[in-house]
RNA sequence: GCGGGUGUGGCGGAAUUGGUAGACGCGCGGGUCUCAAAAACCCGUUUCUUCGGAAGUGUGAGUUCGAUUCUCACCACCCGCACCA
C-alpha cells in the first residue's frame, strides 16, 4: 500500500472498473428483491451545486446498502431539462435554450460520474428530448379524450411592455423585472387538469404512506384541503338571480350581516359596468398579487355594491359588498360574512361599520365578549330563531336539511385544491398537442402524428415565444380532415414531465409505447429522496399522475413511492459590507475571520483590504449571497470520497447542512487516519479469526466493540437514515482500536477484523478508499460485490453489568454487578456504594426504581 | 395571515421507547517532533466553584422517582403558500 493516500488515482481506478464492466446496471430479475432508490432529478441549471451532491449522496449510500443486502438496486438518473433558466440564459448569452440546455447535461453528468455515484447509465433520460415527451404527448391527448384535461380561462401576469406572461418570480414589487412596467393580471384561455376529480382518493391516500414524513402527510392535507358545509343560495332583492355562496359554519347563518364577493366575481363585475368607483376599485385589486400569502397579508378592503340579498331564514335584506380578501377561486367567490363568529369578518365589520351580530354562545354558558374579538368557537346557538338551543353541530345538521327543504341550498364538500393549469406561454416545453380549428375548436394531434417536435434552432428574445412567430410550427393541415388549422402554441408546465419520469426510467428504450412490464417489476420506488420544497407540488403532482397512469392500465399500484427522504439544504456563513444602502456580499474564501482565545468569532476581515466585513449570518447557499462552494473545486483538492463524507457526517438528512472548510478538512484527516490504520492492519494475521477463548479482556471488549459498531451502524444506516452517526461509531471504533498498541497474534487479528468490518460499513460513503483497502487486503473481488458484515452476538457478551446509581433522580455512582445479579443483589451494590451512601445521609429509603441493565434510582426524603 | 419546522458547549451536532446531557467532528489551549514552519501525534476543553460540590438543553409553568425527550403558555429564527425547479 501507498504510504500516502492519493484519492485521484484511486478514484480514477475503481470508476473506471464500474463503467467498464457496468458495475451498476440494473436488470430485472424475480429471484432478487429488488430495490428502486431515487434521488429527485436536478434542473440542468450549468454545474452540480452542493445541494445535488448532498441529495445524490444520500441516494447513493442507501442504493450502495441495500446492493451489500443482496438486493437488486435500481438506481437511476437523467434531467429535468424543460425550464424558465434555459430562456433566460439564452437572452443573457445569444444562445438558443436546447443548446445551452444540452451542454449544461454533459457537463453535469461528467462531474456526477466523477463523485461516483451508482447509476445505471444505461437509463439516462432528459425531458427535453423528444422520445421522452412524445408519451407526455400521447398521454396528454388521452387524458383530453377521457375529460380530464379541459380548457378554461385563467388569470396570469401579463407583461405590458414586453407582451409577454411572466412567472410569480419575474415579477418584482408588482413590475416586471425586465421592462419594470406595472404587471396586470390577464385573463388568458388555458389548459387544466382535473386533478380535483382525484382529490379524495389523494386525500386518503396519505393515509397508506407511513414511509413518509409526518410533515409532508400534513402539508399534502393542508394543501388538499377538503372541507365540509354548505352552499346557500341568497336571493337577489330586485334581480331574478340568486348569489350563491359557501360556508363551512352554516350554524352562524343568522350572523350573517353582509355578503363578501371576490373583485371577480360576476356580480361585481356587472355593477362594475355603471358603477365607475367600484369598476376602480376593482382595477386597484387586479394590481395586487394573486398569490394566497399576499392576499392574506394586505390590508383588508371593501367596497358595498349597493345591492341586497334576502336571508332564507330570517327574511331580512342583507348588504353585499366586494372584498379583496376573497378568493374567487376558492368554494363560490362569495360568503356570508359573520363577523361576530370570524376574526377576518370581525376586523372588516368594525373598519366599515358594518352589523356584528352574536349567534353562537358558550356551551359552558360563560359569557360571551365580541367587543374584543369575534368569538370563533362553536357553541350554543342563540338569536336565531328556531335553531336557538342547539348546539353548533346539531345546527350544521338542522340548517342543511332547512335549506334543503326550501330550495335555498345543499351540503357540499370544498376543496382547496384547484385544477391544476399546465399551460405555459413559453418556449422552452413540451409543445400542448392540439390544433385549433378556424372557429375555435380544440382536436387532439392523432398518435401516429406525435411528437410535436419543438423546433430547438430558434431566436430567442424573450419579449414572446418564438413558437408564436413561427409560420411553420403554428400554421399546418390536419393529418385526418386535411383542414388548415393552428397549432397550439402553449407548452406544459415543467412538473408535467417531472411527474411521471420516474416510471419512464423503467423502461427509457421502448420506442412502441409509454410504459411496458418493467415499470411493473420496479414501482412503485422504493426510497424517494429530494429537497423539502417539493412536498405539496411535484410530490402530489406525481401521486396523481401514478393513479392516472393506474387508470390507464400502465401500471397496477396505487402510490409511487413507498418511503420518502426530504433531505434539508446546504448552508453556509455569509460575509457582507454595506455600501450606499446595498450589500455587497462576499465568498468565504475573500475573507479572514478573527476567533478569541476560546475560539470565538469575534469579527472578520477581507483579505483584499484587511478592513472590516460584516458577518452576516447562515444562509441557504445561492448567488445572491456569494457564499456558494463549487463542488467541482473540492472534488479536485480533496477527492470525491472526501466530498461525500463530509455531505454524509455533520448532519442528519433531513436537516439543513452547515458549510465549512474545516469541516471538509476533518472528513479529509479522517480518511488519511483510516488510510494509515489499513497500512498498519491489512495484513491478514494468522490465525485468524482469534480463538475467543484466549482473549483477554481488553481483547475481549474491543472485540465487543466492533460488533457493537456493526449493530449500531446496521441501525443507523438501514432504519433511521441517521448517517452522521453512523459514520461517528466507526470513528469510535477506529480510535479505539488504533489507541492500543497490542502486537499479541490476537491483538493483531482483532484490529485486521476491526479494519475489515470498518472498510465494509464505510464502503457505501466511500466507496473508493474502501475499495482499495479491500483489494489491498488481499480480495480478488470488488467491495460493491461484498457481503455485509454480520453481527456476532458471542462477541456481544458481557459477564459484568455496569449501572448508574441516581439519589432522588440525579447520577450519584457507578456499580459494577455480575449480569446474573438479581434486583435486590443489585440494588444492594447500590446502597453499598459510598458516593451513594454520602448523599442518602442516613435518610430512609421510600423507594428503589431499577431500569434493567441501565440505572438504579433510590428515592430518600427529601433534605428539609 | 395561514401552515410547517428548528432552538443543547465557542461551532456542527449526539443522547433511538421518559433513564449517565454534551458521543463524533470542528475550533481553541497546552505539549511532543523540528533550526523553524507545516503535517502528524499526545493531553485538555459546558459554566461557576470556597475544589466539597453546584447549576445547566430558548423562556416560564406543569406531569414524573427521574424531562433535551411528554403537556400548556410564551419568545426567537427558518421554510412553504399554486407560472422557480
Amino acid at each position: 500500500m501507498d504510504e500516502h493516500y492519493k484519492p485521484q488515482a484511486i478514484e480514477a481506478e475503481v470508476q473506471a472498473y464500474w463503467r467498464d464492466n457496468q458495475s451498476f446496471k440494473a436488470v430485472e430479475d424475480s429471484h432478487r428483491e429488488k430495490f428502486y432508490c431515487l434521488s429527485m432529478f436536478p434542473y440542468p441549471s450549468g454545474k452540480l451545486h452542493m445541494g445535488h451532491v448532498r441529495n445524490y449522496t444520500i441516494g447513493d449510500v442507501i442504493s450502495r446498502y441495500q446492493r451489500m443486502q443482496g438486493k437488486n438496486v435500481l438506481q437511476p438518473m437523467g434531467w429535468d431539462a424543460f425550464g424558465l433558466p434555459a430562456e433566460n440564459a439564452a437572452m443573457d448569452n445569444q444562445v438558443p435554450p436546447s443548446r445551452w440546455t444540452y451542454q449544461n447535461i454533459d457537463y453535469m453528468r461528467g462531474q456526477l460520474k466523477r463523485l461516483g455515484f451508482a447509476y445505471d447509465w444505461d437509463r439516462e433520460i432528459a425531458t427535453c428530448r423528444p422520445d421522452y415527451y412524445r408519451w407526455e404527448q400521447w398521454f396528454f391527448t388521452r387524458l383530453y379524450e377521457k375529460g380530464l384535461v379541459y380548457k378554461k380561462t385563467a388569470t396570469v401576469n401579463w407583461d405590458p411592455v414586453d407582451q409577454t406572461v411572466l412567472a410569480n418570480e419575474q415579477v418584482i414589487d408588482g413590475r416586471g423585472w425586465r421592462s419594470g412596467a406595472l404587471v396586470e393580471q390577464k385573463q388568458i384561455p388555458q389548459w387544466f387538469l382535473r386533478i380535483t376529480a382525484y382529490a379524495d382518493e389523494l386525500l386518503e391516500g396519505l393515509d397508506n404512506l407511513p414511509g413518509w414524513p409526518d410533515a409532508v402527510l400534513l402539508m399534502q392535507r393542508n394543501w388538499i384541503g377538503r372541507s365540509e358545509g354548505v352552499e346557500v343560495d341568497f336571493q337577489l332583492q330586485g334581480r331574478d338571480d340568486k348569489l350563491r355562496i359557501f360556508t363551512t359554519r352554516p350554524d352562524t347563518i343568522l350572523g350573517a350581516s353582509y355578503m363578501a364577493v371576490a373583485p371577480e366575481h360576476p356580480l361585481a363585475l356587472t355593477v362594475a359596468d355603471t358603477n365607475a368607483d367600484i369598476a376602480a376599485f376593482l382595477q386597484t385589486c387586479r394590481q395586487t398579487g394573486t398569490s394566497e400569502a399576499i392576499l392574506e397579508t394586505i390590508e383588508k378592503q371593501g367596497m358595498s355594491l349597493g345591492l341586497n340579498v334576502i336571508h332564507p331564514v330570517s327574511h331580512e335584506l342583507v348588504p353585499v359588498w366586494v372584498a379583496n380578501f376573497v378568493l374567487m377561486r376558492y368554494g363560490t367567490g362569495a360568503v356570508m360574512s359573520v363577523p361576530g363568529h370570524d376574526q377576518r369578518d370581525w376586523e372588516f365589520a368594525k373598519k366599515y361599520d358594518l352589523d356584528i351580530l352574536p349567534v353562537i354562545y358558550p356551551a359552558d354558558g360563560g359569557d360571551l365578549d365580541i367587543e374584543s374579538g369575534a368569538y370563533t368557537e362553536k357553541g350554543i346557538l342563540k338569536n336565531s330563531g328556531r335553531f336557538d338551543g342547539l348546539t353548533s353541530e346539531q345546527a350544521f345538521t338542522a340548517i342543511a336539511e332547512f335549506l334543503e327543504a326550501h330550495d335555498a341550498g345543499r351540503r357540499k364538500t370544498h376543496y382547496r385544491l384547484r385544477d391544476w393549469g399546465i399551460s405555459r406561454q413559453r418556449y422552452w416545453g413540451c409543445p400542448v398537442p392540439m390544433f385549433v380549428d378556424k372557429a375555435g375548436n380544440s382536436s387532439s394531434v392523432p398518435a401516429e402524428d406525435l411528437p410535436v417536435e419543438l423546433p430547438e434552432d430558434v431566436e430567442f428574445t424573450g419579449v414572446r415565444s418564438p413558437l408564436n412567430t413561427l409560420e411553420s410550427f403554428q400554421n399546418v393541415i390536419h393529418p385526418q380532415t386535411g383542414e388548415r388549422v393552428q397549432r397550439e402554441t402553449d407548452t406544459l408546465d415543467t412538473f408535467f414531465e417531472s411527474s411521471w419520469y420516474f416510471a419512464r426510467y423503467c423502461c427509457p428504450d421502448n420506442k412502441a409505447s409509454m410504459l411496458d412490464a418493467r415499470a411493473r417489476f420496479w414501482l412503485p420506488v422504493d426510497q424517494y429522496i429530494g429537497g423539502i420544497e417539493h412536498a405539496v407540488l411535484h410530490l402530489l403532482y406525481a401521486r396523481f399522475f401514478h393513479k392516472l397512469m393506474r387508470d390507464e392500465g400502465l401500471i397496477d399500484t396505487d402510490e409511487p413511492f413507498t418511503n420518502l427522504l426530504t433531505q434539508g439544504m446546504v448552508v453556509a456563513e455569509t460575509f457582507y459590507r454595506e455600501e450606499q444602502g446595498r450589500k455587497i456580499f462576499f465568498n468565504h474564501k475573500e475573507v479572514a475571520v478573527e476567533r478569541d482565545a476560546k475560539g470565538r468569532l469575534t469579527g472578520a476581515t477581507l483579505r483584499a483590504d484587511g478592513k472590516p466585513v460584516t458577518v452576516g449570518g447562515i444562509e441557504k447557499m445561492s448567488k445572491s449571497k456569494n457564499n456558494g462552494v463549487d463542488p467541482q473545486d473540492m472534488i479536485e483538492r480533496y477527492g470525491a470520497d472526501t466530498v461525500r463524507l463530509f455531505m454524509m457526517s455533520n448532519s442528519p438528512p433531513e436537516q439543513s447542512l452547515e458549510w465549512s472548510d474545516a469541516g471538509i478538512e476533518g472528513s479529509f484527516r479522517f480518511l488519511r487516519r483510516y488510510w494509515k490504520f489499513a497500512r498498519e492492519n491489512y495484513r491478514r494475521p494468522a490465525p485468524y479469526p482469534a480463538a475467543g477463548d484466549t482473549l483477554t479482556e481488553t481483547q475481549r471488549q474491543l472485540r465487543c466493540k466492533i460488533h457493537q459498531t456493526i449493530a449500531k451502524v446496521n441501525d443507523d444506516i438501514g432504519r433511521r437514515y441517521t448517517f452522521n452517526t453512523a459514520i461517528a461509531a466507526v470513528m469510535e471504533l477506529i480510535n479505539a482500536l488504533s489507541r492500543r498498541a497490542d502486537t499479541s497474534e490476537n491483538g493483531r487479528a482483532i484490529r485486521h477484523e476491526g479494519l475489515m468490518v470498518s472498510t465494509l460499513l464505510l464502503s457505501p460513503i466511500v466507496p473508493h478508499i474502501t475499495d482499495a483497502v479491500w483489494r489491498h487486503s488481499g480480495h480478488d473481488s470488488r467491495i460493491i460485490d461484498a457481503a455485509w458484515p454480520e453481527v456476532d452476538e458471542a462477541a456481544l457478551a458481557q459477564d459484568t453489568l455496569s449501572l448508574i446509581v441516581q439519589v432522588n433522580g440525579k447520577k450519584r455512582g457507578q456499580i459494577s454487578v455480575p449480569v446474573e445479579a438479581t434486583e435486590d443483589v443489585q440494588i444492594q451494590a447500590a446502597l453499598a456504594n459510598t458516593q451513594v451512601q454520602r448523599n442518602i445521609l442516613g435518610r430512609p429509603v421510600i423507594k428503589t426504581i431499577v431500569v434493567p441493565g441501565k440505572l438504579i434510582n433510590i428515592v430518600v426524603k427529601p433534605a428539609s
